[in-house]
Parts: structure tokens; C-alpha cells; sequence
RNA sequence: GCCCCGGUAGCUCAGUGGAUAGAGCGGCCCCCUCCUAAGGGGCAGGUCGAAGGUUCGAUUCCUUUCUGGGGCGCCA
């Protein structure tokens, strides 16, 4: 229900509960849906809270408080149920008003200016420049995505990142398998690499290397390749722009852009790295031990102080991570999102701890963290580990290549983030018909379908009446719709603004699948219960307006989720 | 051993201090002379891992415990 008609009703129940119980805070009043169509449009449960305090009986403060409910138009009826609710009902004109408000505000049906444009950096996916996307980047990319979107729908100018870490050790040993695979040596020889990458993949960068061939794209600049099997850092560049070309095509096939890639190697070239260091060495929050730097993490909650120079000399990779987020903090990001694998989580702590330590006033909490588990990849009741490209995994490109990316897309974003993935790839692709995503989009394709045949019929809502709606959204008579189908459509349609809120201000995006599954489920069992179509026109022209805001909302939110909303299936 | 996250229907997963715990898949039974059956309706299927506690009320909060995953590097 919208959020305005929700606001009304607790008005009219905090001036209630005054009357009542006038030292009782207003924030007592707490309103919800039930899940029983019976029990009305909303609940509260007020007179239980205080029917303690009070020394009241629930019920008999119930029903003061709804005598004292003040008149409304929008609301129906007020009941006391069971141990003592109150339900209220709302009138019928009421919940119809969210036709107006979808048509009215089309595309912008949901959007809030509620984040006053607050910059916020979104950073996911961040793969190491190492082999294509795998499964796991895909849901941090589905997540990702969907997350910046409802963040954007929210009012937050949202920056999507990706950051790349292109300068330790795993690219020392990329660097050095395609020179093996160069040099013609295959992964059972002596002389491989130990923990050399093995895919075919690196096969065929080598073969380009050898070839002269050049790699780059609109992102990343150029590199041609000299062939000169003994020029490491020559095929370790080639090897990096490569890949990143690699893992922009598969982001491309998955419809997920950024607005900025940040190299790790930068952080040193910048002098970031020494800069970071030298600031936490002069807040005092170093010492030197048995060789090495460490830096006191314990003062910020880390389980224990945590080295920052290797006694061999190098730098661990959270000094450069550390400096990374001290980049985001000066680039004027107060607040900072990063989707990663569970597998990071006891990173967090010190890189918190760096940041804090830094002594720039960015506070506890920075960045935020969203952790999402492993994916499972199942095909005929078996785990799928191989991939012949990547050899060791399932990659992203697989998986869009045998599912179709709306279905990637949508299973991805559609699990909370902290479960396991079990991704049937059967379930998903063999039973297409049966398919989660197609479910939703059917919805909405059979709705363009009706309106079609209402067009073809000369039944479309009158041209003028349509074009009145954006000018005078009252022009559409809408109290036809009294059905309990159709007051539970309007009531889901008008659920969509919270349900957006909640969803990025708990960084669930899997809470928008779910939305999308249900009104489309509402909508199907509409669809097979009554006709659009009839001769009553007031009837008619009721129900083609109602369709034509389940329509936007499914478009609206399909669009926030990457996946397209077809016109016929 | 310590830390984090899960454990809800046969399977995959939602939900959550409230009123008979939901969906999809799978199983069984119905519904196309009717705007797309990629749909709908119904049946079967649950001690919400277990035990205590707080509460008017717990699947939800607290404690303990069992179990699965991840983390506890001078790896990233």
C-alpha cells in the first residue's frame, strides 16, 4: 500500500493513542501488513504493547483507541481481532488511487530523493586480471548491479566500481604460465610453473602473444605484442590487457557496466602505497618487529596486530588495500559498499583498522560490506567443477551461453546474499517454461498482448482519456475494481515503494525478485479469473488501466534488475 | 581452539516479536468453444536443527548445544 495512505493511517492512530494515552510516545504506533487478506490492509498491535503498562485488557484498549480513531475518507472500517489487533480497512477508492499514481508517474513510479544525491561507491566483482569471470563474479556482479540501481532509485549518486588488482604475485605467475605455454610447454611438463594457471585460456593468449598480435578496447589501452618469449614484463602486459578485454566482454554479455576501473598498480605508481604507510607510521600506529612492519590493527578491534612490511621487503596486499579506500574517502565517498565472497571476511577488520588508524576522520564502520557465499553449479545432480576455458572453474560466459543472461541475472540477484547458491543449471535452462524469469516477463508480455487485442478491438483506453492521465490522473474511473484479485494487484502495486526502500536500505536486492515473482503471480491468477475484455465499458476501461500499471511496475523493477521485459513471448 | 554466516516441505529457497509458517520445482487431481496453458485451481507434504530462557505471544530475541560452509599467513 503507498506510503502516503500508510503515513495517513498512523496520523490518525498517534492521535488516538494521545487521546488515550497521552504519555505514550507516537513511535509505539507500528503498522503492518497481515498476511490474511481477512485481517484488512493493515495491523497494529499497540494495545497489546501496552496493555501492561496501561493495566488494561488489550481489547478494551483496542476499542478506546478505535473510538478515538479521528474520520477519515480513506479509511473503511477499523476492527479489533484476536488478542488485540486492530485491523483497519481501507475504502476501496483508496487503494484504487495507485493506478493514478503508477500511470501518472510512470518510469519514476518508486523513486525516492530520500539519499539527497549522497555519493555513494559501489565497488564489486573486482577480479583479479588472472582468467575469464567465474560463477561467483557473476552473482557479485548480479548483486552488484542490482544493488546500485536500487540505491540510484533512492536518491544516492551511486559510482559503480571495479578494482584491479594487477600488481602481486598471482600476476608474477600469470605472467610466467603464458611464457611457459610461449615457450611450448604444456602443464605436465618439469619445468611448469609450480601453481601455473592451466586453462586453455592461457594457450590462447600465448598463441596471440607469438602471433604480434594487439589488445585493447575502449577501457583498456592497447598493448601489441612483441613475441619475445623472454621479455616477461612484455608478456605479463599483454597477459593483463588481455584478460581485462576478456572480462569486459563477459560483463558486456551480462549487461553490467562501470563507471570506473581502479588499477592497484596506480596505488604504487601514485606513490599511494608509501603515502599510506608514512601516515600511519606518523599517527604512531606502526612498529618494527622481528624484521617486518606491523601495524597496531588490536587498537581497532583486529584480532591481532597484522604486518605491513614483509621482512623480505615487500608490502602485504591490505597496505595497498588500505590505501585503495583512502582513495575513496578523498574522492568525496562518505559512504563505500563492497560486495565480496565470504572468503574475505577476516580481511575486513584490518583494513577497517588501517583506515581508522590513517587518522582522516573516516569512521568505524568504512567501508560497508555485503558478503555473499560460494555458488554451486549442479547439471544432472552433480556438482559442474571443470570448465574446459578456465580449467579449474565454471565461468560467468558458460553459464550465459547455456542459460540466457535474463535467467543468469535473475536466479543471481534472486538469493540473499549470505546463502549458499545452489545453481541448477537443469532447473534453470532444461524446464525453460518453468523458469523464475519467464514467469515474470509472461506477466508482463501477456499484458501487452491484451492491450494489443483491446487496440485491435477498438477497446484501448480512449487516446484522450490516456493522454488526460498524465494531466489529470483523476480522469481515470478506477471503481470498478472491488474484487479481492484485484484489491490484492492494487495493494502489491502500492507495496513497490517500500519494498525498493527496504531492499537498499538492507542491500537486499533479492527482495525485488521476490516482489516481481509475487505481483506477477497475483497478476496470472487475475488474468485466469476475469476478463479484461468485456462489453461494460466503465468495467473494462477500470481493468485496462489497472494493466497498464502492473505493466510499468513489472517493467519498472525487471529494468532495475537488468532483464529485459519482453512484448510477446 | 577462536571468529563470521547458514540449518524452515522430498529438492531449491523466502519470511519474521504476533493471529491457521509461504513460494517454486518434484508428486497426484482438475481447467484451453474463453484477452498467449511459458498460465490457473486443488490435494499431499513441516516438532521452522535441538534444549533452555525473556515475552501477553518466539520460527524470529538471548544462552547453550548439534551440524554444514568460510575465515583465523610476513597468500590475495
Amino acid at each position: 500500500m503507498s506510503l502516503e495512505i500508510k503515513h495517513h493511517l498512523n496520523t490518525l492512530l498517534v492521535q488516538a493513542l494521545q487521546q488515550v494515552a497521552p504519555n505514550e510516545p507516537a513511535s509505539l504506533i507500528v503498522l503492518e501488513r497481515p498476511k490474511q487478506a481477512e485481517h484488512g490492509d493493515y495491523a497494529c498491535n499497540v494495545a497489546m504493547q501496552l496493555a501492561r503498562s496501561l493495566k488494561r485488557k488489550p481489547r478494551e484498549l483496542a476499542e478506546a483507541l478505535v473510538a478515538a480513531l479521528p474520520a477519515s475518507d480513506w479509511l473503511h472500517s477499523a476492527e479489533i481481532a484476536g488478542p488485540g489487533f486492530i485491523n483497519l480497512r481501507l475504502q476501496a477508492a483508496a487503494r484504487q488511487n495507485v493506478v493514478r499514481s503508477v500511470l501518472h508517474q510512470a518510469d519514476r513510479y518508486g523513486l525516492s530523493g530520500q539519499g539527497q544525491q549522497q555519493k555513494v561507491l559501489v565497488e564489486f566483482v573486482s577480479a583479479n586480471p588472472t582468467g575469464p569471470l567465474h560463477v561467483g563474479h557473476g552473482r557479485q556482479a548480479a548483486l552488484g548491479d542490482t544493488l546500485c540501481a536500487l540505491l540510484a532509485s533512492q536518491g544516492y549518486a551511486v559510482t559503480r566500481e571495479f578494482y584491479y588488482n594487477d600488481a602481486g604475485a598471482q600476476i608474477a605467475n600469470l605472467a610466467l604460465s603464458v611464457q611457459a605455454r610461449a615457450r611450448g610447454l604444456t602443464p605436465e611438463a618439469a619445468e611448469w610453473p609450480a601453481d601455473g594457471y592451466r586453462g586453455d585460456y592461457i594457450s590462447d593468449i600465448a598463441q596471440a602473444y607469438l602471433a604480434k598480435q594487439s589488445v585493447g578496447n575502449d577501457k583498456v589501452a592497447t598493448v601489441i605484442a612483441s613475441g619475445d618469449t623472454n621479455d616477461l614484463e612484455a608478456i605479463r602486459c599483454f597477459a593483463v590487457a588481455s584478460l581485462r578485454c576478456e572480462q569486459d566482454l563477459d560483463l558486456q554479455a551480462f549487461g553490467v557496466r562501470f563507471d570506473n576501473y581502479y588499477l592497484e598498480s596506480s596505488l604504487y605508481s601514485d606513490g599511494r602505497v608509501e603515502a599510506a604507510v608514512q601516515a600511519l607510521t606518523a599517527a604512531g600506529k606502526t612498529y618494527e618487529s622481528e624484521g617486518a612492519l606491523w601495524l597496531r590493527s588490536t587498537d581497532y578491534g583486529d584480532d591481532k596486530d597484522r604486518v605491513m612490511r614483509k621482512s623480505e621487503g615487500g608490502w602485504t596486499y591490505f597496505v595497498p588495500d588500505v590505501a585503495y579506500h583512502i582513495t575513496k574517502w578523498e574522492r568525496g565517498f562518505q559512504r563505500a559498499i563492497n560486495i565480496q565472497g565470504s572468503d574475505h571476511h577476516g580481511t575486513i577488520a584490518r583494513v577497517r583498522a588501517g583506515l581508522m588508524a590513517v587518522g582522516r576522520g573516516i569512521p568505524a564502520g568504512y567501508p560497508d560490506y555485503v558478503l555473499h557465499k560460494m555458488v554451486t553449479v549442479m547439471r544432472s545432480g552433480e556438482e559442474v567443477k571443470i570448465s574446459k576455458r578456465a580449467g579449474s572453474y565454471v565461468t560467468l560466459r558458460d553459464l550465459i551461453d547455456e542459460v540466457g543472461r535474463d535467467a543468469t541475472r535473475f536466479f543471481l540477484a534472486s538469493r540473499k546474499a549470505d546463502s549458499e547458491f545452489v545453481f541448477d543449471i537443469d532447473l534453470a535452462k532444461s524446464q525453460s517454461e518453468d523458469n523464475p524469469v519467464y514467469y515474470v516477463q509472461y506477466a508482463h508480455a501477456r499484458i501487452c498482448s491484451v492491450l494489443q487485442q483491446a487496440e485491435d478491438k477498438g477497446m484501448a483506453l480512449p487516446v484522450s482519456l490516456h493522454t488526460a492521465l498524465t494531466s489529470d490522473p483523476s480522469a481515470l474511473d478506477l471503481s470498478a475494481l472491488q474484487g479481492p484479485r484485484e484489491s490484492a494487484l492494487l495493494s502489491r502495486l502500492g507495496d513497490y515503494p517500500e519494498m525498493l526502500h527496504d531492499a537498499a536500505q538492507d542491500l537486499a536486492p533479492h527482495q525485488l525478485a521476490f516482489y516481481l515473482r509475487e505481483l506477477a503471480g497475483e497478476f496470472h491468477a487475475y488474468y485466469n479469473a476475469e476478463r479484461v475484455l468485456v462489453p461494460e465499458q466503465d468495467v473494462r476501461v477500470a481493468r485496462l488501466g489497472l494493466l497498464l500499471a502492473v505493466r510499468q511496475v513489472l517493467r519498472n523493477g525487471l529494468a532495475l534488475l537488468g532483464v529485459s521485459a519482453p512484448d510477446k513471448m
